[in-house]
RNA sequence: CGGGGUGUAGCUCAGCCUGGUAGAGCGCUACGUUCGGGACGUAGAAGUCGCAGGUUCGAAUCCUGUCUCCCCGACCA
């Protein structure tokens, strides 16, 4: 490619609001203009990232196994009610009518769509088992997009579904795929981990996700230092403390806090550390409100309270106004002891293991200090419901905790036969049965991976592309190629024999002032540069420099084509 | 969904409080000088001030409505 041919628009200022780094170097670089809130246009530069990341990945689905197909973005909804996923997946799901009113989605992902292909395609479990990918946009009205195409409302994504006889067969898939994703997010020269993720509502076997390592990350990650154990923090298990709980030695006593809401002000007040508070939180189970303790320097895990048999799939705190009916007090002086009786206390284990601590006392203005359980505070049902912190010990027993923040990228799920069931997919087995198929399903967010990608690798200059994300691995630069036809036929001549030798190479004869070239060059990312002028004509060698050196160093032709070969 | 902002030239923004018919920087066009780290000079093109209504002699500016986009919150008592 030569850049004179090419269109490229470089700008030195972006909006405020892009806050992170991906985001605003995409937005400079011109690899994506916004279109409406989390729509973008992919230029032609972004466009050649885009495809290069689609090529990576649709190389090593196809190496595991699966094959490609492509689907409808319009989905029809009656296939969405079969599932139930019409009312369920909720506002993210963007409905719209045709001509004839017939009701619609834009598809958020393929489930229905390749178990209704399934069903109506195989007959047999000679046909299994089966993995089929695509590559194509996908909408989520998202709440709130932000980030750039990290959090877009459309954005490109890889999804593949497999079909099975057994579980066997499944996890069988399914390992092949996870084994796909390290080979993916390590060829495209990533910072990654393969964390267990929750299952949430949809249930089944094993789920995990794909997170690269970056401090934008919207996900939180809990990983071992003394083993390969890595979890969203979500799903991560915090352990119960050993040993018994101390004995009670203090008397229960109510003290006033008339202002002390808060655990950290309740904590400073009574110079108590907020370890030896319990922290009390009143959700909508599901019937009635349920009480949640978890020590004061914990943090309730949302997704681990959802799978208690009390509360709901999506719990939702109470509201102030329930709170005052419930219990007569206010949010932020409720405590265990002397909760009405019909409010079940569920306790996580580290608070369950405290003495003589200090909790709300269920009256405006007060708490109580020197409570115990039992004696002072009802336990219905002791679980781990607590967000684990660093330097918790690993729940695999080999060494302790720390936390990092991630993007997803990718995640791997054996969801069963959930749809399948749902939807009636099923084949004959070898006894003439009929069996409902399992499914596993695989998703890559192609799109978010430039994204997350640019998190990992960029410094002042710009992006510094790991080499196969890279719109071009070498750009040829001319210096002042108007006023010296040797120059510029050198760079022509280079530039011509680095394309014959396979190498992806782009010429920038846009004839810029160098300053200008350089600095699009280095915004731009391209792994190595190589400078045509006057001067190093007259010295028989090429400039070159690599994206991540600081020196730039003088090569003949002979070894700078075994160089960048 | 709640709160707060925002919308002015292709882009990033100022002007609005205190009403008098629109600005800067970048970018763009032409010419000249310059030419190895985002050059300089001269001249120039370019905006129904988000939209609708109202107040006023007069509205980018004040008022009402509406839309857009952004930020924060929507679970830590």
């Amino acid at each position: 490619m030569r850049l004179s041919q090419f269109h490229l628009n470089t700008v030195k200022e972006v909006p405020a609001e892009a806050e992170i780094a991906s985001h605003r170097l995409m937005l400079r670089t011109g690899m994506i203009r916004r279109l409406a809130a989390g729509l973008y246009t992919w230029s032609p530069l972004g466009l050649m990232v885009l495809r290069k990341v689609e090529a990576v990945v649709r190389e090593e689905m196809l190496r595991a196994g699966a094959i490609e197909m492509l689907m409808p973005s319009v989905q029809p909804r009656d296939l969405w009610e079969e599932t139930g996923r019409w009312e369920k997946f909720g506002p993210q799901l963007l409905k719209m009518r045709d001509r004839k009113e017939q009701e619609y989605c834009y598809g958020p992902t393929h489930e229905e769509v390749i178990t209704d292909f399934a069903r109506n395609e195989l007959r047999s479990y000679k046909q299994l088992p089966l993995n089929f990918f695509q590559i194509q946009t996908k909408f989520r009205d998202e709440i709130r997009p932000r980030f750039g195409v990290m959090r877009a409302r459309e954005f490109l994504m890889k999804d593949a579904y497999s079909f099975h006889l057994t579980p066997e067969s499944l996890a069988e898939t399914y390992k092949a795929m996870y084994d796909a994703y390290t080979r993916i997010f390590t060829r495209l020269g990533l910072k990654f981990r393969a964390v267990q993720a929750d299952t949430g509502a949809i249930g089944g076997n094993a789920s995990h996700e794909f997170q690269v390592l970056a401090d934008a990350g919207e996900d939180a990650i809990a990983f071992s230092d003394g083993s390969d154990y890595a979890a969203n923090i979500e799903k991560a298990e915090a352990m119960p403390p050993s040993g018994e709980r101390p004995a009670p030695s203090a008397a229960l006593t109510r003290v006033d806090t008339p202002t002390q809401k808060t655990i950290d002000d309740v904590a400073a007040f009574l110079k108590v550390a907020p370890s030896q508070c319990v922290k009390t939180i009143l959700v909508k189970g599901r019937s009635g409100l349920v009480a949640l303790c978890v020590r004061g320097d914990h943090e309730v895990n949302e997704v681990k309270a959802a799978h208690l048999p009390e509360l709901p799939d999506t719990s939702e705190l109470a509201s102030e106004a329930e709170i005052l009916a419930a219990t007569g007090t206010r949010p932020g002086f409720i405590g265990p002891a002397g909760l009405p009786d019909d409010i079940p206390v569920i306790v996580d284990h580290a608070a369950a293991h405290l003495a003589d601590f200090v909790c709300g006392g269920n009256a405006d203005g007060t708490h109580y200090t020197g409570a115990n359980w039992q004696r002072d505070a009802r336990i219905n049902r002791v679980a781990d419901l607590r967000k684990v912190v660093e330097g918790d010990p690993s729940p695999d027993g080999h060494g302790t905790l720390r936390l990092a923040r991630g993007i997803e990228v990718g995640h791997v799920f054996q969801l069963g036969e959930k749809y399948a069931q749902a939807m009636n997919a099923t084949v004959l087995d070898d006894a003439g049965k009929i069996r409902v198929m399992s499914m596993g399903c695989y998703g890559i967010g192609v799109s978010r991976i430039v994204a997350a990608a640019i998190e990992q690798c960029h410094d002042e200059a710009g992006i510094r592309w790991p080499e196969p994300m890279a719109p071009w691995r070498v750009a040829v630069c001319v210096i002042n190629p108007k006023n010296d036809a040797q120059v510029a036929q050198a760079a022509e001549d280079l530039y011509q024999s680095l394309r014959q030798q396979g190498i992806d190479a782009v010429l920038d004869d846009r004839g810029l002032r160098p300053g200008q070239m350089f600095a699009d060059i280095e915004l731009l990312g391209i792994p190595h540069r190589v400078v045509v002028s006057e001067r190093g004509l007259a010295a028989g060698s090429f400039e070159y420099r690599s994206r991540s050196e600081s020196e730039s160093r003088n090569l003949p032709r002979e070894d700078l084509i075994t160089l960048l070969g």
